[in-house]
DNA sequence: CTGAAAGCGCTTACAG
DNA sequence: CTGAAAGCGCTTACAG
């Protein structure tokens, strides 16, 4: 029995040319029942596996997208890649997978192109508008996961995005905050230049605004834990200038919060500040947090990832941005406030 | 300006011919440095990458090493996917990645194969003798990642694993909770017959024995949240015969454990139960759980894994297991009791 | 140091 | 329905 037997091995075995083989092989290709049945026995009787590297190279089609992300701490991530990750393996695709800083996208991004990927999904990272450049000429298509492009970044070309309705998102809570009476409300910002926490802290100025109140403060967690610790003792420092709601840009920081309040600042959540986050992962659920988010639907969002993804793969070319709602989940870190007067 | 040039279209370029190229291109071949200056220069002025897919096909060699998986909630594997797609990486492979059920892991791995990767790891998830045998015929060396082959169940093909030292870690564990006075020590397992935690709780036994104690009660969490919290309402339902300890075979059962004794049984830790993990996943230092724990290397297993991949695909044949040591962390959960006379 | 040639394992018109 | 042939984009002996 050869180790890596190949389409001749069972042409030779079953008496017919390499050609029937490849045809038994491919869905839709015209071969006799009879061959083919003739076909597959020998393929099995041989161990043969077709050779997909190969089958690449004619073709022009790996059946392979890269994904590309940058840290998984945040338990939203890996939601992300095995949700998508399996989306994908259902349609016959494989995803090559990227864990890097979006300094070295670049240097990643091109690695990637060399192995002849289908498509690129970039998540918690965003690529330069050289390699944007260079995917739209070589017919890549790339969608943003969680992301937008920023304006003018991507040098005119056009990159398709999938994210959730984020500034509504934002809206919602400010909503909600203004109605159960709080009038002090921190803003604990991600990434400054993401375009998922100026979307959010957007609406929540915009909710903050009809009510006639703007911000009482802000801080920036760079969506890490021990940052968003630092900037909770900041906003935190003077007794006298406390928020009363502190509203995270996503879950994983809201909980970085909630601890540092209870066991590093002596305060009760929700009797003595409101916290909202933004994800909804699952350890938001864990009654040690019960915390109040916002739920980004990561199904729909791997589901529209994937529809772009192979809408362009398969010929139309435009790059679009598709936007999912979200809604708002109430546990129990909020607290109604009576209105000082 | 080409879509997708190639050598040959850098060739002519540069006047050169197309092997010239590819030698511009592989480090350590023999051309001219200046021929090799005026071939990139020409590559750049395309844009030419060269083709991993072609270069696949002819030197049997993907670099590109398939990483099997089948979920991401328990936080030590994230965890594992982001050091260990780096520690590849940093030595130019790629990770194919995928997520499955270990009922569908042959399925997948047959479609591994025909990608020609270089190696397989396989976490969370075993292989069936039958895949084993294959890859074995294959020269595909794979290796178990937190998880010890069944004895017979791969038909003699061995196979190389990476564990910590799971039977020491839970001696340390029983020691630890025999030494700090406990007697009624209890067991939540994950899988039945996974080798994690067969190995963890022979280790608490060993201990116990020593003591000569016996475990208390027992049940299973199967490594899930849901199944352990309800393991531990069962654990707990008799008030008079409460365990004085739960040792858990992951940190996920054992934040499930904290979670379902506190909120729905008003239990406190540790002062009516010690509670202790496995893993010792970021989650466990917060504050909220502080939980005592055994801290498994996830670098020193990350770098035998690639070490034992590498020594395999360059031709070392020979399958090995290596055991890294793990190491108790003692934070908040275990308190010392008086013991009763 | 360099080029011409063979070949990796397939798919796919093209004839028959 | 089937086979012979060309070719996908490279690497690598083999000569020179």
């Amino acid at each position: 029995m050869k180790a890596n037997p190949t389409a001749h091995d069972v042409a030779r075995l079953a008496g017919v040319s390499q050609s029937a083989v490849s045809r038994a092989f491919t869905a839709g290709a015209s071969v006799a029942p009879a061959t083919r049945e003739r076909i597959l026995a020998a393929a099995r009787e041989l161990g043969y596996r077709p050779n997909a590297i190969a089958r690449t190279l004619i073709t022009r089609r790996s059946r392979i997208v890269g994904l590309v992300m940058s840290y998984l701490e945040n338990q939203f991530y890996p939601l992300v890649i095995e949700r998508l990750s399996q989306a994908l393996q259902r349609n016959g695709y494989h995803v090559l997978l990227f864990i890097c800083e979006t300094a070295e996208a670049d240097a990643v991004l091109a690695d990637i192109l060399q192995y002849q990927v289908d498509g690129i999904v970039m998540a918690s990272t965003t690529l330069s508008s050289g390699l944007a450049q260079d995917c739209a000429e070589a017919g890549i298509p790339v969608v943003l996961f969680n992301r937008v492009a920023q304006l003018g970044t991507l040098g005119g070309f056009a990159t398709s995005s999938v994210t959730s309705q984020n500034r509504e998102g934002g809206r919602l809570v400010g909503e909600m905050l203004v109605r159960t009476g709080h009038r002090r409300v921190a803003w604990l910002a991600g990434l400054e230049n993401a375009s998922t926490s100026l979307d959010r802290e957007a609406g929540l100025r915009d909710a903050l605004a009809e009510a006639g109140m703007g911000l009482h403060a802000r801080a920036v967690g760079r969506y890490d834990f021990a940052v968003a610790r630092e900037a909770v003792l900041a906003l935190f420092r003077d007794p006298a200038d406390r928020p009363d709601a502190l509203f995270a840009a996503n879950d994983h920081m809201a909980i970085a919060a909630l601890e540092t309040l209870r066991s590093e600042l002596g305060l009760s959540v929700p009797q003595d500040v409101s916290v909202v986050g933004f994800d909804n992962v699952p350890q938001a659920a864990w009654p040690s947090f019960a915390l109040t988010t916002v739920q980004q639907d990561v199904d729909r969002m791997v589901e529209a990832t994937r529809d772009l993804l192979f809408e362009q793969i398969h010929g139309e070319v435009m790059a679009r941005s598709v936007t999912v709602p979200c809604a708002l989940v109430e546990r129990g870190t909020v607290q109604t406030r009576k209105r000082e007067r």
